[in-house]
RNA sequence: GCCGACUUAGCUCAAUUGGCAGAGCAACUGAUUUGUAAUCAGUAGGUUGUAGGUUCGAUUCCUAUAGUCGGCACCA
């Protein structure tokens, strides 16, 4: 996908062409006034302020047929400069521009551009012709918080593209619509992974027959890993008193996304959003020496959050879902040591299933917004300083996020892009100091006294629906063989004739675990043939008089045009080899 | 939650300015017994998301509401 931002000329280009549109809506709409029009990595956008109006699907080709008037019109455009006073007298109306002049140091000049009748105040630069901004379509639009606060204005914000040439336009959308094609909400439901019911409640997702199948085998997956690494595995309540909370400091922080609360026999309940608290009482109810830590706890646990009905995306985003969870509670002179074994964790289990794009955030505290913090600057200097020393000492390339800390402490996320664009965390490290203080954990040190442990919270698959939501787009659902719910069909060339033989092959494989099944209907060849292909299932084999006279199964792979004949025995061993393996390929 | 849009058969979609709700696939019945992407014929399938309203008459217009979608805000 194209990345309008980074790539130059791509970028003047837009950023032009967001003026173009400017110039255009204010033939429409006399009364607008402009906020920003930055190019971002999906192309151009403008904030426009239109009083009282409104922008409307039907709106997007009006102002379309505007521009490309204003094209043929406006023809160059001029840069010219002004002072900062000057440009304060020419702007004593526009608030937007205002704000953003005043902004600037005293004594500075601002450069403007015009174009025909328009002008805009902007640092450039721009295309020096109109002309060059002929292959242009507007996407998309939506109300957006002036300066994104939600208590300010909504402005209207209005999305488009502009490419060289009328071919990469073409092609462009074209990117754009297969994309829509490996969106995990079509493909779940293509492939009936999962399904939501409006009686059942939004963001509540039900998982089905391949859906759970794809679970389990992810599941047993982690924990293996996990096992092999010193975790330990618990489970705990999904329902928790509040007491719980209040301890841990959410209640405060956190009720408006908890669904509400319960309340029977004088005790409050909730549902809970996280399971760290669970796991601090956990740790809280035996002794630990100094010798026993670091103590790994790990639960594959539900857990459910009121997100806001915006919000919802399929399963990359419910209100219920099952985090691949660990609490890992350790000494000081530890902390490098854990980040190290979780980052490469994470790194392990990316290149287990051949996932490329992603990359490591390191999410730091806004210092301007302090008070939504816990702990003092001190504390949250030196943790950020740690998790940066351990992804440089790794040699792991990161880039920094102020104000994507977790309020008890500063992560290392990995970002991954969802097909529509979205940025979205799978994996996560958390250090955090406050909840070991809050829960008044100890351990027993050389010296006998008791002393405070550090809580890493990580998640490596970060929630099982996330990551499934992910792993279908990336492999636009041509999974894994060992992760297919449907692995093998067994296709007789004439059913009834090899059907005997074609149930023979079925119960070999089910025998050693595969998930298989003979498509035995009274149906041409060439039509179920077609089912197994369009349902995905990544091996395919059929069996007629030839396969039979030499013992032999005739494989196709899902995606290959072409079928290899091969004898059972071998058949047999190389499919265990590749399930076994956890092969992606 | 905010701005905009959408919701018609199991699925994907039609239905002129308000005038008898249709098609393909899937399902079911029958015929066909097949060597790598759709065999033929027939049958059944709907309170047009829900609740109101306007109208002689509403899938179509209006109001409310739910869900979904695109963004915004949020995302421990």
């Amino acid at each position: 996908m194209i990345n309008f931002k980074e790539d130059a000329e791509l970028n003047m280009l837009n950023h032009s062409c967001a003026h173009l549109m400017a110039q255009a809506v204010k033939h429409l709409y006399p009364q607008a006034k402009f906020w920003v029009g930055p190019v971002v990595e999906e192309g151009f956008y403008y904030d426009i302020d239109l009083g009282d109006d409104v922008i409307r699907d039907d709106d997007l080709p009006k102002i379309e047929k505007e521009m490309k008037k204003c094209v043929k019109s406006a023809k160059n455009i001029v840069r010219h400069e002004i002072s900062r006073e000057e440009a304060l007298e020419q702007f004593k109306d526009d608030m937007y521009k205002l704000d953003l002049i005043e902004r600037m140091p005293e004594g500075t000049n601002i450069s403007m551009y015009t174009q025909g009748d328009f002008t805009d105040l902007c640092r450039g630069p721009h295309v020096e012709k109109t002309k060059l901004l002929k292959n242009f379509k507007l996407l998309k639009h939506s109300g957006a918080y002036w300066k994104g606060d939600e208590h300010n204005k909504v402005l209207q914000r209005i999305y488009g593209v502009c490419l060289p040439t009328p071919e990469a336009l073409e092609a462009h959308l074209q990117d754009l619509e297969d994309a829509k094609q490996r969106d995990h909400r079509k493909l779940g439901k293509d492939l009936a992974v999962f399904m939501f019911s409006e009686t059942v409640g939004s963001g509540l997702p039900m998982w089905l027959p391949n859906g759970l199948t794809m679970r389990r085998a992810l599941s047993d997956y982690i924990m293996d890993k996990e096992l092999a690494q010193g975790y330990v595995h618990v489970k705990t309540p999904v329902v928790v008193s509040t007491k719980l909370y209040k301890i841990s400091g959410h209640l405060a922080h956190y009720k408006d996304d908890m669904f509400p609360i319960m309340e029977r026999d004088n005790d409050e309940y909730c549902l809970r959003p996280m399971n760290c608290p669970e796991h601090m009482i956990m740790y809280k109810s035996t002794l630990h020496s100094y010798r026993d830590l670091p103590v790994r706890i790990a639960e594959i646990a539900d857990d459910f959050r009121f997100e806001a009905a915006g919000a919802i995306t399929g399963i990359e985003r419910s209100r219920a879902f099952t985090q691949n969870d660990s609490h890992i509670f350790c000494r000081p002179d530890q902390i490098a040591s854990e980040i190290k074994n979780v980052t490469k964790l994470i790194l392990d289990v990316y290149n287990d299933f051949g996932f490329e794009n992603y990359s490591f955030r390191l999410s730091l505290r806004d210092p301007e917004n302090a008070e939504k913090y816990f702990g003092n600057d001190e504390l949250w200097e030196r943790s950020e300083a740690q998790l940066r020393e351990v992804l440089k000492e790794m040699g792991v390339p990161f880039y920094e996020a102020i104000g994507e800390a977790a309020f008890y402490g500063p992560k290392i996320d990995v970002q991954v892009r969802s097909a529509l664009g979205h940025d979205v965390t799978l994996s996560t490290i958390q250090l955090d100091y406050q909840l070991p203080e809050r829960f008044e954990l100890e351990y027993v040190d050389s010296t006998g006294s008791k002393v405070r442990p550090v809580v890493i919270h990580r998640a490596i698959l970060g929630s099982i629906d996330r990551f499934i939501a992910f792993l279908l787009e990336e492999t636009k659902g041509n999974l894994p063989l060992w992760l297919a719910p449907r692995q093998a069909v067994v296709i007789p060339v004439a059913p009834g004739t090899h059907t005997e033989y074609a149930e023979k092959i079925a119960d070999l494989l089910k025998a050693k675990g595969v998930r298989v099944s003979v498509d035995n209907r009274n149906e041409k060849l060439g039509y179920r043939i077609r089912e197994a292909q369009t349902s995905k299932i990544p091996v395919e084999l059929v069996v007629g008089d030839k396969d039979i006279e030499t013992n032999s199964v005739t494989v196709r792979r899902y995606g290959h045009k072409e079928a290899v004949t091969k004898t059972v025995d071998e058949f047999m061993n190389d499919i265990m080899d590749e399930i076994n393996s956890k092969r992606y390929a």
